[in-house]
DNA sequence: TGAAATGTTGGGGCG
DNA sequence: ACGCCCCAACATTTC
C-alpha cells in the first residue's frame, strides 16, 4: 500500500482494498524532494507532514504493522521494494495534480511491464476531475453551472470504515528513521503551527466533530467572519488526506436529517424557516470548490504558473521588492492586510475571507504578479494544495476560471469593518493597535491625534502609515486592467 | 464571494 | 398653499 495524500486508516479505498484482498500488507511512504519540482511542499507544508507521518505511524503500530519510510525516485524505490519483498499487488489513491498523475502513469506502467498487478481508487475527490464537462464537451470554466451539474449527476457514496491493518513481521523491510527526512525545520519556528493544530486522523475527526457540533448551522454567515469561530479549518487535513471528502459530506448531511428530525418532534408551534438545509448547502459548497479546483488544474494543467485567460499572459505586474516584503510580513498599514499575513505566519493559515482581501491588495493595490502571490502561500500555508492554490490567486487576479472581474477591487478599510465589525481580529494579530477604538481600528492613519495617542499608536514607529493609497491604487488598477482585459474578451 | 459614481425619491425647512 | 432647495436614503449604473 503506497501511502502519498491519503494519511489515514478510515474510508481509504486502497488500503482497504489492500487489506480484503487477503495478502500481507506492507505500508510505505516514499518522499522524494524533487519529484513536483518547483512545486514541492512548503516549509509549513513539510512540517505537517511530518507529524501526520509519525501520527499514520503510530496508527498502524497499533495494528502491530508500521509505517516503511524511503527516501528517493519513487519509482525506483518502489521497483526495488518489490523485488525484495516479492510483492504481486500495488494499491494507491490516485493523484490529480499534473506532476502526480505523471509520475502515477510512469509508476504503473513500469509495474505492468513486470507482471505486478497495480489498483488504483479515488479517495481524495467527490469525483473524478474529468467526470463532467460543457454541453459542447468542453471542461466547465464557471462555478455554478459545474456544481449543479456535479450535484445532478453525483451520488457520494458513502464512507468506509476505519480497518485494521494486518500485522507485519519485524524485519519485512528496513525502513528510514522519519527524522532522517528532515521535514521539520532545523531552527524551531514551529511553536505557532504546534499552538493551533493536531496534524493526524485523529485530529481531523475531532475538528470535523467539533464543527458539525458547533459550528454548522450558523455556517452561512458566521463563514465570512474572521473574529469568529464559524467555519470548520479541515483544509489541511483534507489536504493529507487525514479526512476525505466523503466522510465529511456525510457527516454534515447526516447532522442535517437529525436536526431535522428533532425540529420536526418539537416543530409543534413554529414556522418551520429553518436555515439549517441553506448552512448545509454553503458548506458543501466549499467541498465543491474544492472539486471545481481539481477539475481545472486536471483539465487545464499549466494553470498553476500561466494565467489561464491569455490576455493576462503578457501583462505587466509591477516589480516591487520592498512591497512585497512588506505584505508578506504583514506590514502594509493597512490592518486588516497585516492581520491576516500574519497569522498566516504564525499558524500557517489564513480565514478565507481574509485571503481574499491580502489577495486582492496584493494584486490590484500593489499590482504584484498572482504568481508571487501563490508562491508566498505555498512556503507558508499547511493546507497549501496546487489545485485550491492555483484556482484561488488566479481569482483575486482576474485571470482564472471563474475569477473576479477586473474591477473587482476589495477596499480593505471596508472589508475589515464590515467582517471584523468590533476588531477582534485585528487586536488579536496586530497587537500593537489593540488599544484602538473600534471606529479607528480599521484606519488608523485617519484616527484624530489625540486617539493614537491615547492607544499608544505612534504611526511610521510601532505601526507603518498605509504602504500605498487606496484610491489612487485602486485607479492605478482600474486603468491597467481595462486595458489588459478591454482588447480580447473571454 | 465589491466599491464608487451617479441617479432618483421624498421629507422637511423656508421664503 | 406653493415652489424651491437641500440632502439623506435608497437604487442603478459603471468601473
Amino acid at each position: 500500500m503506497w501511502f502519498r495524500l491519503d494519511l489515514r486508516l478510515s474510508d481509504n479505498r486502497a488500503l482497504a482494498a489492500a487489506i480484503s484482498s487477503g495478502a500481507r500488507v506492507i505500508p510505505v511512504y516514499i518522499h522524494d524532494p524533487h519529484e513536483a519540482g518547483a512545486w514541492s511542499p512548503g516549509a509549513a507544508s513539510r512540517w505537517w507532514l511530518h507529524q501526520s507521518l509519525k501520527s499514520l505511524d503510530q496508527q498502524l503500530a497499533e495494528n502491530g504493522s508500521k509505517l516503511i519510510i524511503l527516501q528517493g525516485d519513487s519509482h525506483d524505490e518502489l521497483i526495488e521494494l518489490q523485488e525484495k519483498t516479492g510483492a504481486t499487488r500495488l494499491f494507491w489513491n490516485r493523484r490529480y495534480d499534473p506532476q502526480g498523475v505523471r509520475r502515477d502513469q510512469r509508476v504503473e506502467a513500469a509495474f505492468k511491464e513486470r507482471g505486478v498487478k497495480v489498483e488504483t481508487f479515488n479517495s481524495s475527490l467527490l469525483h473524478e476531475p474529468d467526470m463532467v464537462r460543457t454541453a459542447d464537451g468542453n471542461p466547465f470554466r464557471v462555478f455554478t453551472p459545474f456544481w449543479n451539474r456535479l450535484l445532478s449527476s453525483l451520488v457520494p457514496e458513502p464512507p468506509l470504515a476505519a480497518v485494521s491493518v494486518p500485522a507485519m513481521p519485524p524485519k519485512a523491510v528496513q525502513s528510514l528513521p522519519l527524522d532522517e527526512l528532515k521535514l521539520e525545520p532545523s531552527i524551531d519556528w514551529a511553536h505557532g503551527l504546534r499552538g493551533s493544530w493536531e496534524p493526524g486522523e485523529a485530529g481531523a475527526q475531532k475538528r470535523l466533530a467539533q464543527f458539525v457540533g458547533s459550528g454548522l448551522f450558523s455556517y452561512s454567515t458566521a463563514r465570512d467572519r474572521p473574529d469568529l469561530n464559524g467555519i470548520s479549518m479541515l483544509s489541511p487535513h483534507l489536504h493529507f488526506g487525514e479526512i476525505g471528502p466523503r466522510q465529511v459530506w456525510h457527516s454534515a448531511k447526516s447532522a442535517l436529517d437529525a436536526a431535522r428530525k428533532r425540529d420536526a418532534r418539537a416543530a409543534a408551534n413554529r414556522d418551520g424557516s429553518s436555515t439549517k438545509n441553506i448552512d448545509v448547502e454553503v458548506f458543501l459548497k466549499e467541498l465543491g470548490w474544492r472539486e471545481f479546483a481539481y477539475h481545472v488544474l486536471f483539465n487545464f494543467p499549466d494553470t498553476c504558473d500561466q494565467p489561464m485567460r491569455k490576455q493576462f499572459s503578457d501583462f505587466a505586474w509591477r516589480q516591487d521588492p520592498p512591497a512585497l516584503r512588506a505584505w508578506q510580513r504583514g506590514k502594509t498599514g493597512y490592518p486588516i492586510v497585516d492581520a491576516g499575513m500574519r497569522q498566516l505566519w504564525h499558524m500557517g493559515w489564513m480565514h478565507n475571507r481574509v485571503r481574499m482581501i491580502v489577495g486582492s491588495f496584493l494584486t490590484k493595490d500593489l499590482l504584484l504578479s498572482w504568481n508571487e502571490g501563490a508562491k508566498w502561500f505555498w512556503d507558508t500555508l499547511v493546507d497549501a494544495d496546487l489545485a485550491s492554490n492555483t484556482l484561488g490567486w488566479q481569482w483575486c487576479a482576474g485571470c482564472g476560471a471563474d475569477a473576479a472581474p477586473y474591477f473587482r477591487i476589495f477596499n480593505p478599510v471596508l472589508q475589515g469593518e464590515k467582517f471584523d465589525p468590533d476588531g477582534h481580529y485585528i487586536r488579536r494579530w496586530v497587537p500593537e493597535l489593540a488599544a484602538l477604538p473600534s471606529k479607528w481600528i480599521h484606519k488608523p492613519w485617519q484616527a484624530p491625534e489625540t486617539v493614537l495617542e491615547k492607544a499608544g499608536v505612534k504611526l511610521g514607529f510601532n505601526y507603518p502609515g498605509p504602504i500605498i493609497d487606496h484610491a489612487f491604487a485602486r485607479k492605478r488598477a482600474l486603468e491597467a486592467l481595462h486595458q489588459c482585459t478591454a482588447s480580447v474578451p473571454s
